[in-house]
DNA sequence: ATGTCCCTTCACAAGGGA
């Protein structure tokens, strides 16, 4: 099986580029974020045309998560349960389950500043990921993955002085991560295709991209029985090159199962 | 680092978010 997730940072604009990879990668499941269109506005009927039945979670203009599989879509699930709003509930959570494995996209909060309601709200979301997570991980294998907007390292960041106090880098953002792995689950390592370090976002600004000053910010968490049947993972910064990419590059997961 | 992109609307320019 090859799964793969990534935000796309808006599907509609995305569109022809996800077709391309879509048609190119071929995975098995695909977890999206930042599909950015309201519920139903999701381009089901294209990607139908390569295969892939989609479960989808939009919102107005922001975020928007979404499932693409072609081995299966069942029990979909919007959300979490005992997940917090803004004050209202935002789209940042999809699960279903593909052939027998309870995917879950996710779209983590960015928090915007440690001093800002976002921060706090980015950290109690994590908290009560972390408490709905405890069934899905009894009930059998789970891959939660997705824009978690927090380097789970300093490693992680292209430079960690230029993220003095900034969210994504801080330690209670690092120990919610470290929380829901407590939960059985491993952050699956992906090669870079390119430099030592496998970014999966570089800022649109300032050329980041071309100079490598990017983030590992997307992340694959799978329970162990997943984690011991991965035979290779890989960032696709080849989706971060040319006309009109996303600013996150996917990452693809091949499994022996 | 703040050099872009994407969304929206009291829309053809500007603000918000990332």
């Amino acid at each position: 099986m090859r799964f793969a997730t990534w935000n796309v940072n808006s599907v509609k604009a995305r569109l022809p580029r996800l077709l391309e990879w879509l048609a190119e990668t071929r995975p098995d499941v695909l977890c999206l974020q930042e599909t950015k269109v309201p519920q139903g506005d999701f381009p089901s009927a294209e990607v139908s045309e390569l295969g892939y039945q989609t479960a989808e979670y939009g919102q107005g203009r922001w975020n928007g998560v979404a499932l693409l599989s072609r081995v299966g879509l069942e029990d979909v699930r919007n959300g979490f349960a005992g997940e917090p709003g803004y004050p209202d509930p935002e789209a940042r959570a999809i699960s279903a389950l593909c052939d027998g494995i309870r995917f879950m996209s996710v779209y983590v909060p960015n928090g915007r500043t440690p001093d800002d309601p976002h921060y706090t709200y980015k950290l109690s979301w994590l908290s009560a990921l972390r408490t709905a997570l405890q069934d899905d991980v009894a009930a059998g294998p789970v891959v939660v993955a997705g824009d978690f907007n927090v380097a789970p390292t300093d490693a992680d960041v292209w430079d960690r002085a230029a993220f003095a106090g900034s969210t994504h880098v801080t330690v209670p953002e690092r120990e919610a991560l470290e929380k829901i792995r407590g939960l059985g689950f491993t952050d699956i390592p992906a090669r870079p295709l390119k430099g030592d370090r496998p970014f999966t976002y570089w800022d649109y600004r300032a050329g980041m991209f071309h100079k490598n000053m990017g983030m590992r910010i997307d992340l694959v968490y799978a329970t162990a029985d997943l984690a011991g049947a991965v035979k290779d993972a890989v960032v696709d910064r080849e989706a971060r090159k040319g006309k009109g990419p996303s600013d996150h590059a996917p990452i693809v997961v091949d499994l022996d199962r």
